[in-house]
Parts: C-alpha cells; structure tokens; sequence
DNA sequence: CTCATATTGTGATTTTAACTCACAGCCCGT
DNA sequence: ACGGGCTGTGAGTTAAAATCACAATATGAG
C-alpha cells in the first residue's frame, strides 16, 4: 500500500520541470498557465519542499525538485509506455517461459536462436525464477522446474537430467592443480545459496567431509556462481549438461570425473488447459529434442 | 511527451487488482465502492478493454488487466517511492554486496578474481538485484545503483557511467547487415522488463520513432537479454562499458555508432555509519579504480 | 425454502478538484 | 517609456470524483 501525491499535479510538475517553464507546460497540456502555477504550487504544498526556484518570472529545478523529476520521471514513463502498449497490441504470439536461472542461462539461451528460425512468429518473453510454480504472481505458458513435483492443473513431463561435478577455468586449473578432492582446499569455492548443500553433499561422497576451502565466495543465484568460475574466480560444483557448451568451448574443465552428484530431472510444466494451444505445444516439442540432443 | 490514463483511475485500479476486490480497495483508499466501481468502469472505456471479469459479484483480472498491473505497478511504485525519499530520509567479515543484474554479470564478476588476489581476507557475497535499496529485504555492505538516487543513512559516489548502443554478435551481423538505424526493422531486438524504454528512446534518438523489429524476445532482466545478443539470438541495446568485454573480445559488434543514449552514472552507496569499515572502503576504492581503468 | 451477508452496478446528487479569467508584478529588450 | 514574456493569485466556472440509496446476484446458514 503506497502513498501517492497528488498525480495531475505531479503530470503537470514533470512537463513544467521538462520544458523549465510553466506557459510551454500549459501549451504542451491544453491547460492556462495558471492552472500550472496553482498545480505545481499545490504539490509544493503537499510534499513541503520547493520543486522550483523563482526568479524574475523565470523558473529553475531546484536540486530536490531534480532529483525528484527524475525518479517519477522514469515512473510516468513505465505507466506511458504500459498504457500505449495497450492501445497497439502485438499481433505476433508471445509465449511466456518461466524458467530457473541456470537453465535459461546456460543451456536455453544458446539455443533459442533455434527456435527462433523454426517458429518466427513466436515472440518469448522470459523470466527467470527459482520459486514453486503455485508461488508464482505472473501467468505463465510454460515453466521449467527440477522435479518431480506436485503441480495440481498442470501437464508436467521430464525432458532432461542434470549431473553435478566440479569445474574451474583452464587459466585457474593451471595455476594451481586439481588432482583430487583434497587438492580444493587451497582453492576458492564459488557457493550459491539456492543450493546450500551442494558442496558439502559431494564432499562427503568424495570421501572430504571435513575440507576446508581456501576462501569462498557466495552468490544469491547460481548462474552467477557458474559465470565466476568462467571468468577463473575460483571452482564451482556445476551442473551438466547445463555446462556442456562451456566445457566443448574450453572456457571450463572438469579436473575431476568423480564423484558425479546426481541431481533431479528438469521438467516442462503446462496449464492442463492449455495444451490445445500450438505454440506451448511446439515449445514443448522443441525442448524435448534439444535435450535429446545432448 | 507522453499520454497517460486518468492516473487517479488508474490508482484505484492498481488497489482494486492488488486486493481483486472492489471494496476491499474502497476500504483501502477510504472511498465508497461505488467510486471503486466507476473509476474502473471509466479506465476500462478509456482503454477500451476490459480489465476484470465480472462473475457472481466478484472480480478477476483478465490477461491484459494482469499485463497492464504488472507494468503501471512498478511505474507507480517508483512514484512512491521517490516521493517516500522526499518526504523522509533511512551491518560480518563477509561483505554482501548488492548489484544490478548487468553490472554483476558483465563488469564486476569478470575482474572479481583481481579483488580475490588483493584481498584474500574478503569473503564476498554477490546478490543482484534491480529494486531500490530502500525496498531491499537483507542487509547490504554496499550497493550498486545508478544515480542520482537519495539514500538517507548512507554515503553514495558515482564511480562509472554507462552509455547504451545497439549491439549484436558478428554471426547475426554477417547473416543480416546493419548499415543504418532502418535496418533494425528486419532483426529480432531484444528488450528487458527492467529498461522497457530503453529502445523506444533510441529510436526516437536515431530518426525512426515508428520503427517495428521483425520480432522481439523479451527477459525479465537485462543480463538475459545481453547473454541472448551474445549467443546470436538478437539485436540487443546493449550497456557500455558493461559489455566492453564482450566486444573486445569479439563476442558483441557496434553496427551502429550513434546515437548514443547516454544513462545515469553508476554509484557505490554504503551506510554512512559503516564507512570507517576498512573492508567498504576497500571495496569502494576498488571499484573506483576498475572504472577509472575502463 | 427464507434470510442474512457479501459483492459489484448505477442514476441522481453532492462535493471537491481542476481550470479559466482577469488582473498583478517583475524582468528584459528596444 | 513601452511592449512582450513570464509567473502569481483571487474569484468564479467547469469537470471530475465521490456519496447515497437502491438494485441484482451469489452463497451459506438455519
């Protein structure tokens, strides 16, 4: 719940600050510039701050009334742009994709622009999460989750597994070698807190419960655990076949074969009533044969 | 110069979605329902589509009503908060540093290993994060935002500006040359939820206000976005010098030299109260010599 | 089945905000 | 000095917002 200021005054306070003057304000609006003069004085009034600085029939932003312009300045132009989206609607399909970050990243990314040969009138928008799909605020066509998973209304199907072992950058591996696990104590471990317990779980498999790393380093989201270890941070524990491309392009090796820490099967998730709908189904389609690919 | 809706209409409307319910929003706004109900049969007229279904004396939004929330919320949230800002100014040897997205991605994780090897001492914990700093749940060391910004309670300094061009990977170049601004009509562009306005700007810049791509792909962050130019999926308008790596490296080309849209500068913010931690200031010099570098 | 409650819809009326009009003051250029 | 351009403001007008009272519909309890 937000408080707002008085909104036409603060339209009328956005041109006058734009133009730096009241009348090109009033011309611009259809209004007198009186009605101006009293809006932006009234705005004035209610945020007790001057917006301007008067001067010989002149006015000039102050520094706060700058400031201000330019945040609700960006504001104005989100509801602007909104509002004319509306009244012109794209004609081509838009297929809204919900999926977790390091999918999208490293392994839908490189390929979309197949599938953007294949279906062009297509359009996609994108968004990342690592939420439960029922916690979800926007619609969604089609989200890619880890299963299995309970999603009541939904058609689910796995169309991929994952694997996890750990990678480092050629330039990192050759400056300090890995030839086991104990090596990885005078590393830096690159964690992301959506998966807490990755390290410690393949410690313990590796026969490394107790190591302690040289440092680390924590990210929020694991595509970007997985791009410093690209760009020769430090070792991540990454997901296969999600890294595949990184790993054939020689950008990230993998000094150790063993152990591979399975992870859960990536899934494709529909409205159930949603299915008649070619473009999900194509979409559909088109995942199952990139995975098959792998 | 921009149209907007009737914006007391389109207040009410962002409660009455929010709540779905008309009278819970009147209860909210402190009006009667019946006002509720007018403001929104109005916007839907003015709009000339209808925001909500009406079933059994209860309201749903529709597609295009759950479209237009999303984009006028956040419009409305940067209202109010800067007029929050205006009207009232606001803690480990780990430093949680909290980034854009498309700094995070593309210039800070890329020399992060040079702060490793300076610092060794210095656990780092990297979120991304568009929102503003007043709206963040946890605690920050320091932020990266763009400024000017008012940050009460904390100490801010520009360190880096940031410019916007169009750019693209030499494989979509050579596919579909771009000599001039018109060309773009016949790519795929590429567009971020967090800069809906950034290539209607750059039209509008370049002499063609009117231009429509061939076709669009949209993410809900710009570090998407830019990934997708990378892999050849688009055109996308693209951060410099964030993406500076990237052409360098001949990942991303600059068809077009100009305009050049000019965006605010990038500042580090920490609590004013942290400042004679020697760890932020540290960070703090650090970044200022990265970008002086650039 | 009836009744009470909750919800949205709407015409007539009232209240409030937005705007106009006309005059005022100030500065600058000719 | 005069004209033109600009912002300021009180009184009055107009338009938008809101209230009020009644209406319609659905649901749940008795």
């Amino acid at each position: 719940m937000s408080t707002y200021p008085p909104l036409n005054a603060l339209r009328i306070f956005e041109a006058a600050a734009r133009l730096e003057s009241f009348s090109a304000a009033a011309n611009e609006l259809h209004v007198t510039h009186g009605a101006v003069s009293k809006q932006i004085k009234q705005l004035e009034e209610w945020l007790d701050v001057p917006l301007f600085e008067r001067a010989s029939g002149r006015v000039k932003l102050t520094e706060t009334g700058w400031r201000y312009l330019v945040q609700i300045q960006d504001g104005l132009d989100l509801i602007a742009n909104a509002t004319s989206q509306l009244l012109q609607p794209d004609r081509q399909r838009r297929l809204s994709i919900n999926s977790t970050p390091t999918l999208a990243m490293f392994w839908l990314l490189p390929r979309l622009a197949g599938f953007r040969e294949q279906y062009p009138d297509i359009d996609l928008h994108l968004v990342t999460s690592d939420r439960d799909i029922s916690r979800l605020e926007a619609p969604f066509d089609i989200a890619i989750r880890r299963g299995p998973g309970d999603w009541p209304g939904h058609i689910a199907k796995p169309f991929m597994k994952e694997w996890e072992l750990p990678l480092c950058s050629p330039a990192l591996l050759a400056a300090n070698p890995i030839h086991s696990a104990a090596d990885l104590a005078r590393h830096t471990l690159l964690y992301a807190d959506t998966r807490p317990t990755a390290w410690q779980r393949w410690f313990t498999l590796a026969g490394v419960p107790d190591l302690k790393p040289a440092s680390s380093l924590h990210f929020d989201r694991f595509s970007l655990a997985l791009q410093a270890a690209i760009d020769g941070v430090g070792v991540v524990l990454g997901p296969l076949p999600m890294a595949r491309q990184a790993i054939d392009s020689g950008k990230l090796l993998a000094p150790l074969a063993a152990p591979v820490v399975p992870v859960r099967d990536y899934c494709w998730i529909a409205p159930r009533a949603a299915l008649d709908d070619g473009a999900i189904h194509a979409f559909c389609q088109w995942l199952e044969q990139q995975a098959a690919v792998v």
